[in-house]
DNA sequence: GACACATTTGCACAAATATGCAAATATAAG
DNA sequence: CTTATATTTGCATATTTGTGCAAATGTGTC
């Protein structure tokens, strides 16, 4: 496995390790539609700006998509990418090769 | 979901989220026994010091398993445990509630 | 264009983190 | 007990990261 596919992986993982940025995803893991960064300031209690932030940590990862609708940018969960992502790494976890 | 969940799960995963510790577990993954930390030193290039205390925060978040043998402390990967809390969270995000 | 609202960016700063080196500790072997 | 080896700890330091505030930017509405 190569240096730069450890790295990829281990900041994607990053991006998720983080208190308020957690927050983020659980909240839309529990959203149907795409939100925007105002309703998702809610669920964190930091200011706007930091979750601005955090989400476009979260967005440069991989784990949110982004949408531009008017003058608000809306965020969801790529539900299958991140579930794949972990799946893959539990898989390679659990097999201990012979 | 508590604030102590999301932290705990978010520690585990900030633990998983650094290079030179994801490093030492992808070695872990491929033994079949128990490594003392000098044999792991080998897989990154930093200081003993340095691995003794990324193989410590990884005990702590629960992603390896320590034994003590004569002089020397083992590690290996706790598998079963680190493959469960990456799938319930790969379930948790792929699973749209309705 | 003027205004309101949503989001991002620049700046400053505190806290956390990763690191190396030297010293301390633990323990096996002689 | 002394020595050798494995690991941890104390200390100093550079870097990264999370944060808030104010200003800037983008965009719809009037």
């Amino acid at each position: 496995m190569s240096d730069i596919q450890v790295q990829d992986t281990a900041d994607f993982l990053k991006a998720l390790g983080e208190f308020n940025r957690l927050s983020l995803v659980y909240r839309l893991c529990d959203c149907q539609s795409p939100q925007n960064a105002m309703c998702l300031c809610d669920c964190c209690s930091v200011d706007a700006s930091v979750v601005s932030r955090h989400l476009k940590t979260l967005v440069q990862a991989g784990v949110l998509k982004q949408e531009k609708k008017g003058r608000e940018r809306t965020y969801s969960l790529d539900r299958s990418r991140v579930a794949k992502e972990l799946r893959e790494l539990a898989d390679r976890i659990e097999t201990n090769i012979e």
